[in-house]
DNA sequence: CTCCATTTTTAGGCACATCTAAAAATCTTG
DNA sequence: CAAGATTTTTAGATGTGCCTAAAAATGGAG
């Protein structure tokens, strides 16, 4: 209960400022530079976070996110990279161009709405900026998580962890292409794959290592 | 300037209320009922409507908009209608599930945002309820408007106006499947045309003349 | 360790959008 | 056509969320 727009703001720059420093408690005027207000506006909603059991505030201290109050702050955090998507990958919108878009979208309220934009969208695993989206559930996909290939979006560099419900034929077919465990493929390479396969081959994805191919 | 969801809302319900009424004048109390809200908060905003010039208020006799405020509440019936055809359309929703949460979208400000998805879903000229989607600049699809198959979106009954860039082969093709000026289409069979005939037919709605075909 | 500069909170206001209760205007009916 | 019933507006209050200015707490320098 007890949304709006400003609650959730404050929620969100809560957040983010303190992800990035893991001293945790996060200042009301660095909170206000980055909402764009004055510091006792940010005393005030801090104060009201605080009571809804979103935040805790120990005065002339700062304040940090309750786990209640993280949980929605990574659901706005979903909601808003997953809209970024939508807007980029779909509209065809410059990635710098949504920001201020997905800013006024994430505030829409409805679950099922954001259940079916992710399906929609193929699960992607990370926004048009490359920043991680937060599954439903609030976590993030773990490094190394193995995928169906058709759910990797969008297409990065992965490794061939398993093949499923193969046909010999297409096991054949597959190491005709030189596709074997432990072989790397790259999105221009998971491109040119026959439809089909992307529902067979499970991945994980794979970081660059640096070689010029 | 000067949006905010509040007064978009009384906008649109005197629009609604206005239109459905050629007595031209509504009152405060309807659009109360209509928005949910007592009857003095109608006449607080209908003030401010009528000083940014949106509206006409009559005092005891009601509201009416004014042309900028006719435009401007169409804009928000386009924004809401689209909206619920990409819910419908794109995400698989219900049509009895989207009013509320194209409600809320339709506040989003953007007009390329709003260019962009009805581009996305190809101009559509009704909503998944039948009802008309306003064009940018505030005026309906006229009745009879020829446009080209392509557009036409929902698939609707309509009459061959015109052949657009038709080679010899193309048009023989077309006639050999009875395709003809003055031709009437029903959505099924357009399913069934080639993709690449849709550029090339123009068409109009049609109404159905009651028969069982 | 004390005093001063800085940070943060409290105090007091303002704008918006809503409400209830009371006053004013309009309708209706005998 | 006048008096009561109804509708509508005005008056005054409430809750949010923001502001500025003043007070309080923190923390650094001598």
């Amino acid at each position: 209960m007890s949304k709006s727009t400003q609650r959730e703001d404050h929620l969100k720059a809560l957040y983010a400022l303190g992800e990035s420093q893991p001293s945790s408690w996060v200042s009301t005027t660095q909170m206000a530079s980055h909402l764009g207000v004055k510091p006792p506006s940010v005393t005030a909603m801090v104060q009201v976070l605080s009571e809804l059991g979103w935040a805790e505030h120990r005065p002339y201290h700062g304040a940090r996110l309750t786990p209640t109050g993280r949980k929605l702050a990574l659901s706005l955090v979903r909601k808003h990279r997953l809209w970024e998507t939508f807007l980029v990958d779909r509209l065809g919108f410059g990635w710098e161009e949504v920001h201020d878009i997905a800013e006024q979208l994430e505030h829409v309220d409805s679950v099922a709405l954001v259940e079916r934009l992710d399906a929609y969208l193929g699960h992607p695993q990370s926004d048009p900026h490359g920043d991680p989206i937060p599954k439903a559930d609030g976590t993030f996909h773990p490094e190394g998580e193995v995928l169906v290939l058709a759910e990797l979006n969008p297409l990065v560099r992965c490794e061939v962890k398993a093949v499923r419900e193969g046909s010999d034929a297409t096991l054949s077919a597959m190491s005709a292409k030189g596709i074997a465990l432990g072989s790397v493929l790259t999105p221009a390479q998971i491109e040119a794959l026959p439809a089909a396969w992307l529902d067979q081959l499970m991945v994980c994805k794979t970081v660059d290592d640096g070689s010029i191919d």
